[in-house]
Order: C-alpha cells, then structure tokens, then sequence
DNA sequence: GAGTTTCCTAGGGACAATATCATTAACAGAGGA
DNA sequence: TTCTCTGTTAATGATATAAGTCCTAGGAAGGCT
C-alpha cells in the first residue's frame, strides 16, 4: 500500500511552522531520493531503521516510506500541530509517530533506551552504518546551535552516533550550509567548517535558489553539483533558503579536548598568521611554537587557511607543551560583580 | 480635603513667574547669563519652605536653557560639536603641555571653526597663549605683541581678547629680564586696555606669579595691594617686607584688607568665600593671630629641643613644630617617648606600612584632658596630615617604585637567586625592562609628531606606516607624563585588575586598557596641578615657617581655582589607546621563571613565559578580548599586600575635604571630582552647571560638607579582632576563607550522553563562580582591612560627592561607613562624647536594633540589652573564645562593637560618664514608603511605617506576612496545590526584602530571586523553590499593593507620567527622528528638580558603541556625546524609585545641614542616620522637623506643575478608528497639507505646523495670537475633542489611524487625609 | 455571542564583544576645458 | 585657472562567532460556558 502523498496547498494549512521550512514539492523531494541513491547503501530494507527528526508535514516522509518501504521508520515529532497532522495522516500505516522532542536528549534515551521502541543495529567503525538512516529537519533559525551539536556529537561517537557512522540527512537553513561547507581560505571558513572536516564527509545535495548560494565556494557547488529547487517550493516561503546536507561520518582518532581549544582560540584570528595567533593560545605560544614548527609556510598561514591535519599537527604540539594553560578554564563569567555599592 | 483644591493655588503662581523671567532673559545668551538675571528675582521665588526648589527649577526651564532635550538634528549637532570640541580640548592641552605649538595652533583653528562655541574660544586662546609665553616662545615684549595682533586680527578675527589676555601679557612683560621703562610703558598699556578693570586683570592668580604681584605692587606701584585677591594678598605683601625690611611698615599699614566691594567682577575672590582651615574667621585677623602665635612658637621650639634628649632628626622647621605642640601636650611617658622618636615626614608614605613606625594619634587624643588640649591637638594634627594628604595624593606612584627598588636591591645583597622571588623584586624588572622601551616609543612618536618623519621619506613598511599614523593619535597623549610614572602605574592597574570582569586568572582586555589611559590621566591632572603651582610659587621665600601658611592658603585657592577651570576630559578612545601601548609593552617584557613537567619526555623542565598574556574567551558566541595573569604570579598575589595599587583618590582623607563650593570643587585636594556623578551624562552635568552657577542648591553643598566634616577612627579592638580571624584565614561569617586555586571536575568521558557534558559544564561554571565570587570578597575584605590598618589611629575623612538622583556616597570607595557589617564595625567618631542617661539607652536600643530586635517599644528593646549584660561582657572580653552571643546578631561586627563599648562604659562607676565614640544608627521603618505615605496622605500607610504616633512601632514586614498568609489560606482553600504547601511557611523574614525593595521597584523576577534565596532554606529541589518563589512573589506583590494603596495610586502614576513623557515629542524635532517611518526616536528624558533644587535627569538612553581599534584589539565602547533615543522602559520603571530617593536624599542632606547646625557629629547611609549617642534625641527631633518640612509642600502636585511646564506643547501620538469622525478631519487635514506641500505630508511636517501654531499663539503681538487661534492643525483638532479616550484603539492593522495629541499627564489621584504634621510626635519614626 | 483560556510568537534581553568583510563617504590628484 | 572625473583611503556598517534556548507579555484563536 502507498501512502497519499499531499501537495503544497494542502500541507500549508497546518497552522503553525514553528519557524522551520520544508520543501513540499513532491517533484522536488523525488528528484533528490533520486539523487541521493540510498539503495546503494541499506541493502537489507527488512531490518533497515530510519529515525525522520522534526518530519513536520510529512511530505518527504510519505515520499520516502513509498519509495524504499524500510523495516521500521520512526518519526519523533512533539509540535501540536504537526503531531496532529502526523496522527491523522498515519493513522493507519506502519509509520510511528512518537510525541518526543527531539531538541531533548532525554527523548533520545527514551525511544532507544528505555521503551526499547527503536532499537538500530550498532555496528563498527569501518563503514557507514547500514541499517540506521537518521533524517531531519534543522531548517528553522533558532535551532542552528542543535545542528552544530549533532555535529558534534558525530565527533564524540555519543547521541544517535554511538551505533556507528550513522549517515545523516539533514536540512538546514542555507545559511548553515554556507558555514558548514567552508574549505580553508575561503570566507566563510570557521570552526563549524573544521569540525565538519574533521568528522564527516558532508554534501551538499540540493539549495533553493535564493541569492545567498553565491556564497558557497565554487568548488563545493562543482563537486557536488546540488540539485537547485525554486525557493517557491519551500514554505513557508521568505527571502532565506535551506538545503539539504547528505552527512557521512568518518572515524577519526583526535584528541578532542585540545584540538577544540586549539582550534577555537587560532579561528578567532582567521587572517592573522599563523604566528601571531598562536601567541593567544596562552603564556608563551609564540616562542614555543616557534621552536617547534620547522615549515616556516606554515607559520605564514593563517588560521582561515589551515586545513584540519594543519589544525591536528598544530594540536599535537600544543599537547606537548610543558606550560600549556589550562584549557578547561577556558570560559568567563560574565554578570558576577561589577555592582559598585 | 480635596485635592484639586489645594492643588491649584501653586500653579498659578508658578506661571506667573515664569513668564515674568522669561521676559527678562535673551533667548541667545550663554546659559549662565541667563540666570544671572533670574537670580534678581529669585528673592521673592523663596515662597516654598525656604527650600531651593523654585530658583532652581526655573532655572533649568528657562527659555534660553536646553541643553539637550532639543530637537533630534540641533541635538546631534551640537553635540558631535561639543564631542570634537571634547577631543580638540583635550588634543590641544595635549600639544601645550609637550609643547608642539603648531600643531597646538592647528588645533584652535579648528576650535575657531566650531561656530557655538566661539563665545569661549579666547579661554582655549589664552590656554595657548600662556603655554607660548610659559615656554619661551616669545623672545621680547614687542614679538608677543605682534603675535597677539597677527593672530586676533588674521587668524580669528572674530575673537576677542580678555582680562586674562591681558595678565598673560603682562606676566610675559615681566619675564623679561630688566624691569625699565619699555616694559613699565607696556604693562600700563595693557592695564589701559582692561575690559572690567585693571582688578579683573590682576585677579588671574594662575597666570601672575607672586613676584610678578611684588613687581607691580612693590617695584612699579601700578595697581593697589587691594586688588591683588585675598589669598595671594597677605602672601605678596610678606614677601616684599621680607624683601626690603625697611619698607615693611610703609606697605604694612597700607595693607589691612578692609575693602569688601570688589566682589562685582570675579566670584572667586570673594572674601566672604574663606578658605577651608580658617572658617568664619576673617582672613586678615587670621593672619595677624597666626602670625604671632607661629613667630612665638619658633622661638620656643629652639629652647624646648635644646633638652630633648633623644629627638629623631626632623628636617623641617614645620615639623619640628608640630612634634613641639605634641610634646607641649599633658601626655604620659610613653607617648612622649614615641613621639620624639616620630619621624613627621609627610612624605612618608601612609601606606608603606613595614616602614612607618606608627602612632596612634587617637589615642593621645582621647587620652587628653581638656577641651582646649584636644582642640590645639587637632589643630596641629591636622597641620601635619595637611602635608600628609598632598603626599598621599601625589607621591604614590613614587612610594611604589621605591618599595620595589628596596626589595629588589635587599634581595640582591642577599643574594638571592631563587625562582620564588618576592614579587617586588619582579616588578622592579619589569620596571626596568619597560623603561628604555616606553621612552623609546615616546622619543618615536615625538618625532612621528614633529613631522620629522615623513613616511614618504624613509622606506617604511606598511606595518611601520601604520604605526606612525596610529602614532599621530595617541602621541600627545604620551608626552605628558613622565615614563617611570607611566610604567609604575601600568603594573600597579593590570595586578589591581587581577581576577576582575569574571575572568578567571586574568581580566578584561577593554577594562584594563582603558584603567591604564585613565590612571595615567588621573596622573596628569594632579601633577599637572602641582607643577603649576610650583611654578607660580617658585620666587616665594619659603624658609621661615611664618610663610608656610600664607603659601599654603595661596596654593589652596589656586588650586581649587585650577581644578574648576579644567573641563578637559580625555575621550574613552585616547585613554583606550594609550593604555593599550603600555599594556602591550608591559606583556613584551614582563616575564615570570616556570617549572613544569614535559609530557612527553615526564622531565622537570624550566623557562621563562611572559606574565602576561593577551586572548579571547567566548561567551554566548561573542568574543571577550581577555588578559590573562599567569597561575604563577597569581599565586604569589593572592599572599601580598596589594594597597599600595589604591589610587589615593581612592581612600579617605587625612583632613577636611575641600569644601563643595560648586559643581565639580570639593573633595580631594589635588583631583577633581565632580558633584554628581552621573556616568557621562551631559546633559544631567548642563542642568547641573547651571543651577550651580546660579547659588541655587546651596544646601545640597551645606549637607554634604557636613558629611565630610565628620572625623573618623579606627576601632582598634575591633580591627584586632577581625584581623586575627583574617590571618587564621579560615572562613568566618562573612569573609570567606583562603582558597588555594580553583579545582575544577574532571571531564565525563567523551561518548557520554551529551546531557553529561551539559551537566558537566554547568557544574564547572558554578564552581568557578563560586570561586571568583569568594575570590573578589576577600580580596574586597582585604582591602578594607588593609586600609583600616593604614589609617589605625589616625583622623580621618570621607569625601562625599552624589549620585544622579542625589543620594550622597563616599568617593573613597574600599573602606566606609556605608559598606557591609565588617566596615561599619571597624568604624568609629573620632569625636566622642559623654554617654549621659540618654546615651546609655540609646546605646542599649542600638545594640538590640543590631540583634534584628528593632519592632519593639523602646522599652523593651533597653530590657533586651539589659538582660543580656553577661553576653555583652562575654563577647566584649572573650570575643572568639567566648560563648559568641555576638556572632548570632543579624550584624555581628557591629554589635561586637557596641558590646565592647557598653562594656567599657559599664567597667565605669557611673556608665553614663562613659565617653563614647561609638556611632548610634536611627533607621527608618521602610524609608521608602513613609515617602510615599505622606506624598498620598495615605492614612493607613502612614500608620503602618510609624508617620502616626503609636506606643509601639509598627512592623510592616509583619504585617504584610499575615497577609500573604491569609491570601493562602483562601487560596489553598480554593485546592490550590502550591498555597497549601507554603501556607504555614511564610515568615516576615521571607517577605522582609520583598516589601522593602518593592517601593524602589523590583522587578518580578527580582523579587522571585529574593524570595527564592529565603525559600531554598525549607526546599532542596531548586527548581521547586523557584516555582514556588515565583507564586510567591505574586501574593506578595499583591498584599503590599493592597496594604499600601495609596502609596501604588502615587507609584502608578508617576510611572505614567515616565511613560508618557518618554514617549513624546517636542514641536521642533525634524525629519531625522522619523528616519525609521512612523516610528519617531523619542528624546525627551524624565527630569525633575528636587526639593532642595538639584535637577536630575534620568540617564537612560539607549548607549550606543562603537569599537575602537587599539595596539592589542579593538574594545568597543561607548561614546557619551552621542545623542541617543532615551529607553522608555528604563525610564518608566526608573522613575518611582528614584523619584523617592531623590527626596530620601533630600531628606538626609537637609538632616544632615540642621544636624551641623546644631553642632552634632553625623554620618548617614541613605535612610539610616548615625549619630553620638547621646544626640540621638536631639538628631531624631530634627529628622521629623525636617521630613516635616519637606512634605509640607504637595510635593506631586509641584511635580505635575514642573511637568506640566517642562513638557508643554510636547505632542504623543495615539492610535484611533479611522472610521471616526475626528480621524476624517485629521485626514483631510493632511491631505491638504499634501497638496501644500506637493508631496504626501509625514508626521513631521504635521509637527512642524503645529509648531508654527503654538509659536503664534505664543507670541507677543496679537495679531500674531489671533492667527494662531485661527489655524487649524491636526493637534489643535485633537484639542477641540473631550472623549479622545473612547476613540484610541490597540488595533495596530490598516483600521487604525496614527495620530498626534497633546501630551497630557494623567491626573493626580487625590490626596488623603494623613497631615504630615501629625508625624511630631511620633518617635518611632525613626529608631 | 461574550468572556475565558490556551497556546504561539515576537521580542526583549546580556551575542552587556571583536575580527573581518562590504559599503559608503571623503578626499586628493590628474587631466581636460 | 578652475572644474570634473577617477582612484584611493578612511570611516562606517554588517555579519559571524558558540552551541543547550532565557523569559514573559501580548495577541489571536479555539473551544468552552
């Protein structure tokens, strides 16, 4: 049985968005399943688990579920208005709808966990994970610092990532792809960029056509070539897109602690050398990692231009410095005193 | 009594008045003008209780005065002009004083341009005219007359010369090398060309010398001894008689200063205005006493010496004086033994504790017998902490270095090469490492100024190029003090700023640059003032002590004249950048020794780091530029003695403050400080300066002079105490103990739920707050301790200045009476007095207040103490090993205090001959509301906070918890879950803070976090509590609403009126307050005149700021001339509050006047008043008299007036149905206009017709009058409507139509029936 | 159908700061009229 | 000589940063009496 699949002037009915965005053109969500071929990669479709976060209207859901029929597909959605849409949509079909938030991580432990209600297969770090597939939907504004956190959590193996390279379709605000996307020298690199680097391998598959995708660096938009869907498809409609990210992570073997810091502190100095930003890393940084970087290039780079083995080498030192600050200190304290009688 | 009634009698007279003045003034004149001609009429303004309100509030609304509050374009005018006229002022003295003089010329050509302030521009002239001559510019007479010439013809032709020019010039004739006839011709030619008379001329005592006065008086007999100011006078005429002996009775007689009718022209030199030591007594008279009484000394002090056997050497003939007196004193053995062996050198640093080899100076004091030994004691005390004070407020940053080079060259001899190394022994290299290094910079940017230079010549790099340019901007800066200072005060700033901004080993990179910049300003101020003064007092023979007083009272003018004249300021940008160059040399050199363990190879390894280090922490995803201290240096921070980083202004006073004689003179000697501070609001300081200048708030300088009159000590038994619990350095009440260093958890494993890591953070955020938190309490502790150990039997003096509602504080900010239990404890009169029957139970009642027993009749609080006499010796003998009765009262140290002194008193036969230093508290019941109860007449809230004579004290925390408490019960009796948990839980310590602070405006989450503090005591889970709390804090809000209606209908509505006001529109705004559509910036602040007549402004405004690109990173700061929209919702909620202390403050400063009066000692924290014990009665009495006074007048209805003036004609707008009839008459209205106009007409051009309407209907002819009647604008059809109300709608969609209306305030609500005269009797007013 | 309740959203607040890029304004200099 | 155009630079404005997201007021809607 195929589930109905309903069109734009249906869903935005649905009262409220809650600030996200979805693409409700069926075409549009085909054309991109098309693209994506997951077929190549969950073979066994019977014990193939698919977790949809945020599925809002669902369209791409019904779509999906068509398409490749998965062993289980669950949706976590705690929106009324969405879970009252979902509800009735689903009644009758083997989609699972759960009343969970998926901003909360306690939701997680819940459905995996405690009610044992979704249970993917872990499986090793040598391959992406194929029997878990994780969707979702991270388009609204406010919700950018949850992606940066999975993102993080890809890198912590923690969160959905503990059972294995859990590839990860996400849509997100355009803006945030910009930002993820970022190659070293180019303007938009950052630290959510290296981060992306370091722990996955991130696509690009599909953008709205606003004008904010001349941002992203050519050789992004060349190696992926993303499908361009019109910003008209997307509701609710405003002037900013989204796109969708095909997220595949990679093992990796970094020392986190201090590759944050190292990290974090040289990025704020994205077009400062490489030596003088060193120097902010604490008491002394430039001597010592004067001393011990023998490529002079390197220390005539800046922190923007530094691919992530760079960013690693540079951390390997820093761990081996014998004065070395304290990197768990690295926070302040604003709002205390300052209250002068 | 109805209120309209009473109401409506003031009013008139009030227009009335302002019409008569504003027919007086000239609508162009400079502000002061202005009110000088009011001052005229100002005797017959004196209706309302003799208070300054009426001449004050005039003042501020008269025609010619606005300051700010004008239309948005002028105001951005005028205020970037007056921003670049700022920095140009600043730049300028800059070049003066490191004498770039071209560019110093540049500069006043470009103030010449700034078209408003051209009326001042020949004060900046003058400024650089001195300097020219000062600095050998001018070659010869005739030179600097063609210069004056040249420029004021050419160059600024529209300027003027003044009187001051003039004593330039003639100080410059002067210079020269013979006095002949040229320069006698000369100098009678300048004198001919006075503009108020050759006295104007001869009245700059800070441009002519005190051999300039002997030359012209003595040598070419040109001007009349009785023109030279008093002050300079007596000085000028012993210094000719010293001169020529022979003529000395010839000048002699000549000169008694008899003549008072040279007041006309300068101010300052008004006998009447004598100086701070010689109050009351005329200064001649006082001369002549001195005189005698100095010469016999002298003679006396050589025959009394020749006996002392073994005198310390003391080298001035001043000091040997002073030790004489001392010695003259009845005093025992001992204390003459150390006072012999007394040094008595003011320059001894009072902070170099090791060093100084004390004397307890109160204790001889409160040793001697008599009356008149105490008085002659004083006086030669004070003689002595004269010398004192301008030591501390000028040698500290040369004490500090000293003390480094000491430890550093004892270290060396010890040969001492450990990696501990004291932390003097650091500074000290650093100090010299930094030296050649900053003098360096300076000689760079010299030359970069000098043009030498030019980046064109040499091959630079761009770095280099950039640099010389950056140079160009903070390069005057750096000329102008010396180097060591500059480095000195550097180190001393950044280790004060260790662990401050919430940083955890280190501080903000913005605070501490801009600490730098303005400590090194503060330098430049003080020394600047002593240079001067040096200067012009070079030629004076300063051997023979006689001298010494004239000198000294001849400086002390100068310097206050000095002190008023500088209205420079360095902007926030120049002292950014300044300190970042010294900060990011200091972080070049400063290094410290480190061990350490290699992770790699697990060896001990050794080096070398800087001690500083410059970075960035986030927070919330925005960066925070920080300097971080390194962990080893912190260390050895935590075990030193930092006072000697305390800026002197920053401690108490040797001797009396200066005075407060006007708005920016009194209180230190050698720093400025102004009246008010009110952080960078120019417009509060306009209205200040203006009343000010017009004498119209002389009881606000009466009261706080008062204030600083009071002579303090140290309670040394107390200090003791508490210094032993501090060296134990565990914690003990409110001193938290010793920690080592922050030790933070370690973090969960990487794969951990992210929830952990959450978890983990929040925790380790807690943990580091706590610690910074304990860190920055002690440290605080530390500080008080420390300076109460400078300042252990000493005199000393708080200096008080205001804050901008007109509450006093000190300025000395670590160590006074208004700071927690530990500094109230420590501090005591200095004076004591005689407890008598009276005093003892007050001092009984003080000591049960201090329990927290203070709501009970007088009484029983005397039994309570009573009953307690074996605790009271206990804790007095026994403090820490004894049973600790003390340590359970709600303000422990001072309790200890009062038990020792009760104790003391009752070792005595009679107790009540006990003389006692001891102050005694009188404190409010709810300050706040007993304001609000007699501005509402609020008959049952005036009962309840004791305005009504009662036989025992209402408790109103009480009493609201039995509210509350029965709200509950009919809630929880309605099911409700949480008011049945908290029913049986509500105390009167629960709700104390809430009701308190509810009067001055707590916000509801506030008063959910003061009521969550109390409820976390019964209930463990937080988040629990805080719902609780929050549920709470709402039945509580509502039982003081209800309690205290009329004091709500009175808070309600002046929070309406800030409402309204700040939401309108004055007539001539223009287009640029419309940029964004329809939504006009709103300019107009909240301002008001207290009835004491200091206006005060609300400073809310939206800052804005802007970053400022420095050596080390940009800061962003904010820039005070900039003229912002004013915060609405800061303004409204702002208002009740600080419309209450204002008239708290108003309050306390006339007690604290009447309480001078009557000769008694008296110190005051807001609403709670101190006193000798033994006055209490005698204080409490003129407390009523005085709250009396002040609300004998409706104080809302004069506020509304005020208003109601202040704000006319300002417009609002509102939202009606454009459906109505009036909305279509405003429509067509503007559709003519439009068509008028040629173009669709704004709100603004609807405004501007307005204006033209209400300037017509204002004006003078009646032709004029009667047009503006005619016209027909879419405000005065507004006016023609009754039932605006009904209209206004919230709809904010197309069916509601925008529109302008006429500010009105709402309407007083009406008064009750509580007459403020009841309040005579009632003596739980205060207690 | 009026009023109450509920739920959403905006919007204020503390991106209570700083590096860097983009855009605009100002300015100087050259070249043409 | 004066004026206009153009290139350069200074000044100002905008945006991203990190990464648990605070709360409450106000308004619309929806479901109830």
């Amino acid at each position: 049985m195929s589930l109905a699949v309903r069109d734009l002037k249906t869903l935005s009915k649905i009262k409220h968005y809650y600030g996200f965005k979805y693409v409700l053109n069926p075409a549009v969500n085909e054309a991109i399943l098309e693209k994506l071929q997951l077929e190549k990669t969950y073979g066994n479709r019977a014990r193939w688990k698919v977790l949809d976060l945020y599925p809002g209207p669902s369209q791409q859901a019904a779509l999906f579920y068509n398409r490749y029929k998965p062993g289980q597909y669950a949706m976590m959605e705690s929106r009324p208005d969405f879970f009252q849409h979902l509800s009735q949509e689903f009644a009758e079909s083997p989609l699972e709808i759960y009343n969970k938030d998926p901003y909360e991580w306690s939701s997680y432990v819940d459905l995996i966990d405690r009610s044992q209600a979704f249970v993917p297969e872990k499986q090793s770090l040598d391959h992406i994970n194929d029997k878990f597939l994780c969707l979702a939907n991270l388009t609204s504004t406010g919700h950018e610092g949850l992606l940066m956190q999975w993102y993080a959590c890809i890198g912590n193996r923690n969160w959905i990532q503990r059972f294995g390279r859990v590839k990860m379709l996400l849509w997100v605000p355009t803006t945030a792809a910009i930002k993820l996307l970022g190659v070293p020298g180019s303007l938009s690199r950052s630290k959510c960029s290296v981060v992306r680097e370091a722990f996955t391998e991130t696509k690009l598959v599909a953008t709205s056509d606003t004008k904010e995708i001349k941002q992203f660096d050519s050789s992004v938009m060349h190696a992926n070539n993303p499908i361009i869907f019109s910003n008209k498809d997307v509701w609710p409609s405003r002037e900013k897109g989204i796109s969708l990210l095909e997220v595949d992570p990679k093992a990796h073997d970094i020392d986190l602690d201090n590759w944050e810091y190292v990290t974090k502190h040289l990025l704020i100095l994205k077009k400062t050398p490489l030596l003088e930003a060193l120097d902010s890393l604490g008491h002394g940084g430039k001597d010592y990692f004067k001393s011990k970087i023998e490529d002079k290039e390197l220390l005539r780079k800046t922190p923007g231009e530094l691919t992530n083995d760079e960013f690693i080498y540079i951390t390997g030192l820093f761990a081996n410095w014998p004065f070395k600050p304290d990197i768990y200190m690295d926070f302040v304290d604003i709002y205390q005193e300052e209250s002068i009688m | 009594m109805l209120r309209s009634f009473s109401r409506s009698a003031c009013r008139v007279t009030a227009i009335q008045r302002r019409f008569i003045t504003s027919k007086g003034s000239k609508l162009l004149k400079p502000a002061s003008d202005t009110h000088m001609s009011m001052e005229s009429s100002q005797n017959s303004l004196g209706a309302h209780g003799g208070l300054d309100f009426m001449k004050s509030s005039q003042i501020s609304m008269s025609p010619g005065f606005d300051p700010y509050d004008m239309s948005h374009a002028s105001a951005v005018k005028s205020m970037t002009q007056s921003r670049d006229v700022m920095q140009l002022w600043s730049l300028l003295e800059a070049c003066l004083y490191s004498k770039y003089m071209k560019r110093a010329f540049s500069i006043l050509q470009s103030l010449y341009l700034v078209g408003p302030h051209r009326h001042y521009f020949i004060d900046d002239y003058n400024m650089y005219l001195a300097s020219y001559v000062e600095n050998g510019f001018a070659k010869s007479i005739a030179d600097l007359d063609r210069k004056l010439s040249d420029d004021l013809q050419n160059s600024f032709p529209a300027c003027e010369y003044n009187d001051k020019t003039l004593s330039i010039m003639i100080h410059n004739a002067l210079r020269s090398e013979e006095v002949n006839d040229s320069v006698l011709r000369s100098i009678n030619t300048y004198l001919k060309m006075n503009m108020k008379g050759i006295k104007s001329i001869i009245s700059h005592v800070d441009v002519l010398t005190v051999r300039d006065y002997e030359i012209l008086l003595g040598e070419l007999k040109v001007i009349k001894s009785s023109d030279i100011p008093d002050a300079t006078r007596v000085l000028v005429e012993k210094n000719i008689s010293a001169r020529q002996p022979a003529s000395a009775d010839e000048e002699g007689q000549e000169s008694p200063v008899l003549n008072r009718t040279n007041t006309l022209n300068d101010k300052r030199s008004a006998p009447s205005r004598v100086e701070d030591l010689t109050k009351g007594i005329e200064p001649a008279k006082m001369a002549e006493l001195e005189v005698e009484s100095s010469i016999s000394l002298d003679e006396a002090v050589q025959s009394l010496e020749k006996d002392a056997a073994k005198l310390t050497a003391v080298d001035t003939l001043g000091m040997r004086v002073v030790r004489h007196t001392l010695l003259g004193l009845d005093l025992n053995e001992k204390q003459r033994e150390k006072i012999a062996q007394f040094h008595f050198k003011a320059e001894e640093n009072l902070l170099n504790l090791d060093q100084k080899s004390s004397i307890d100076f109160f204790e001889i004091y409160r040793s001697l017998k008599s009356d008149a030994e105490r008085a002659k004691f004083d006086e030669i005390l004070e003689s002595f902490n004269q010398e004192r004070q301008k030591a501390l407020e000028n040698r500290a940053t040369d004490a500090a270095k000293e003390r480094w080079k000491h430890d550093f060259e004892e270290a060396r001899a010890r040969g001492d090469i450990s990696i501990e190394k004291r932390l003097n022994v650091k500074l000290w290299k650093w100090y010299n490492a930094m030296l050649p290094l900053l003098k360096e910079e300076v000689k760079n940017s010299a030359e970069v100024m000098s043009g030498k230079v030019k980046n064109s010549t040499k091959r630079l790099s761009q770095e280099e190029i950039k640099q010389n340019r950056a140079r160009l901007d903070y390069g005057p800066y750096l000329q102008l003090v010396e180097p060591e200072k500059m480095c000195v005060i550097t180190i001393l700033e950044l280790l004060k700023l260790n662990s401050t901004g919430g940083v955890i080993e280190g501080m903000r990179t913005a605070r501490a640059v801009i600490s730098v910049g303005k400590a090194i300003e503060m330098e430049f101020r003080s020394e600047q003032l002593l240079k001067n003064e040096s200067q012009l007092f070079k030629d004076v023979n300063k051997k023979s002590h006689e001298f010494k007083k004239y000198v000294q009272r001849a400086k002390s003018k100068f310097r206050s004249y000095k002190i008023e004249e500088s209205k420079v300021v360095w902007p926030q940008a120049a002292r950014a950048k300044i300190g970042s160059i010294m900060i990011s040399m200091l972080i070049h050199v400063a290094k410290v020794d480190l061990e350490g363990i290699d992770p790699v190879t697990k060896q001990k390894v050794y080096g070398e780091a800087p001690a500083f280090s410059h970075g960035y922490q986030y927070h919330n995803g925005s960066k925070l530029g920080v300097l971080k201290i390194h962990r080893s240096l912190i260390q050895q921070l935590n075990g030193e003695r930092l006072i000697a980083s305390v800026q002197p202004q920053l401690l108490p006073m040797l001797v009396k403050p200066r005075d407060w004689k006007n708005w920016k003179s009194g209180g230190y000697y050698y720093n400025q400080s102004s009246l008010i501070r009110s952080k960078d609001s120019p417009e509060q300081m306009a209205y200040l300066k203006a009343v000010s200048d017009a004498n119209a708030i002389d009881t606000v300088y009466k009261g706080l002079n008062v204030l600083g009159e009071t002579a303090w000590t140290v309670n040394r038994k107390v200090f003791n105490i508490m210094s032993e619990v501090w060296n134990s350095g565990k914690d003990f009440l409110d001193i938290p103990g010793i920690q080592e260093k922050l030790e933070l958890l370690p973090p969960p494993p990487r794969d951990a739920d992210p929830s952990v890591h959450r978890e983990w953070k929040l925790k380790n955020k807690e943990l580091a707050n706590k610690f910074s938190s304990n860190r920055s309490i002690r440290c605080d502790s530390n500080y008080k301790l420390e300076i109460a150990r400078a300042f252990l039997g000493e005199k000393f003096y708080f200096p008080h200045n205001l804050d901008f509602r007109g509450r006093a504080y000190p300025l000395s900010p670590h160590f006074n009476h208004l700071g927690n239990d530990m500094s109230r404890g420590l501090l005591i009169f200095w004076k004591g007095k005689r407890l008598g029957p009276q005093g003892l139970t007050w001092l009984k009642v003080h000591l049960s207040n201090l329990f927290g027993f203070d709501k009970a009749p007088l009484v029983e609080r005397i039994s309570f103490a009573e009953s307690h006499l074996e605790d009271i010796r206990d804790s007095a003998e026994n403090p820490l090993n004894g049973k600790g009765w003390w340590l359970k009262a709600d303000k422990p140290w001072q309790a200890l205090a009062t038990c020792i002194e009760l104790n003391e008193a009752y070792k005595l036969e009679n107790p009540e001959d006990f003389i006692s230093h001891q102050p005694v508290h009188q404190d409010g019941t709810c300050n706040g509301l007993q304001h609000y109860a007699a501005l509402g007449g609020d008959i049952e809230g005036a009962t309840q906070v004791n305005l009504i004579p009662n036989d025992r004290p209402q408790d109103v925390y009480s009493h609201v918890a039995k509210l509350v408490q029965a709200r509950l019960e009919a809630a929880a009796a309605k099911g409700d879950e949480q008011a049945k948990v908290l029913r049986d839980k509500i105390t009167r310590k629960v709700v104390k803070q809430t009701v308190m602070t509810n009067v001055y405006g707590v916000t509801y989450v506030g008063a959910t976090l003061q009521i969550e503090k109390q409820l976390s005591n019964i209930f463990d889970d937080r988040k629990y509590s805080l719902e609780l709390s929050k549920y709470l804090a709402k039945h509580v809000f509502a039982a003081v609403r209800e309690l205290f209606h009329g004091a709500h209908l009175i808070q309600d509505w002046l929070a309406e009126c800030a409402n309204r006001i700040s939401k309108s529109i004055r007539l001539d705004v223009d287009e640029k307050s419309f940029k964004n559509g329809n939504k006009p910036d709103f300019m107009s602040s909240v301002i008001w005149t207290t009835p004491l007549g200091l206006p005060i402004v609300q400073p809310y405004r939206e800052a804005t700021k802007k970053q400022v690109t420095t050596n080390l990173q940009t800061v962003f700061i904010s820039d005070p001339f900039s003229v912002n929209p004013v915060n609405a919702r800061r303004q409204k909620a702002g208002f009740p509050p600080n419309f209450i202390h204002s008239l708290d403050a108003s309050h306390m400063l006339l007690s604290a006047a009447a309480c001078g009066d009557q000769g008694l000692t008296f110190a005051s924290v807001h609403d709670s008043y101190w006193t000798h014990a033994c006055d209490v009665d005698l204080m409490n009495s003129s407390l009523r008299e005085q709250f009396i006074k002040l609300h004998e007048v409706d104080l809302i209805e004069r506020l509304k007036n005020e208003f109601d003036e202040r704000y006319k004609n300002y417009v609002q707008i509102a939202r009606i149905d454009r459906r109505s009839v009036l909305a279509r008459r405003i429509i067509d209205i503007r559709s003519k206009l439009s068509k008028e106009l040629g173009r669709p007409a704004t709100l603004a051009d609807e405004i501007y017709m307005e204006k033209k309407r209400s300037q017509l209907l204002e004006s003078q002819s009646l032709e004029d009058q009667e047009k503006g009647k005619q016209m027909v604008t879419t405000v005065s059809v507004v006016e023609t409507i009754s039932n605006l109300k009904e209209l206004e709608t919230k709809k904010t969609d197309g069916s509601a139509l925008m529109i302008l209306v006429p500010m009105k305030l709402p309407e007083i609500p009406p008064k009750g029936n509580f007459d403020v005269q009841d309040l005579r009797n009632s003596r739980y007013f205060f207690s």
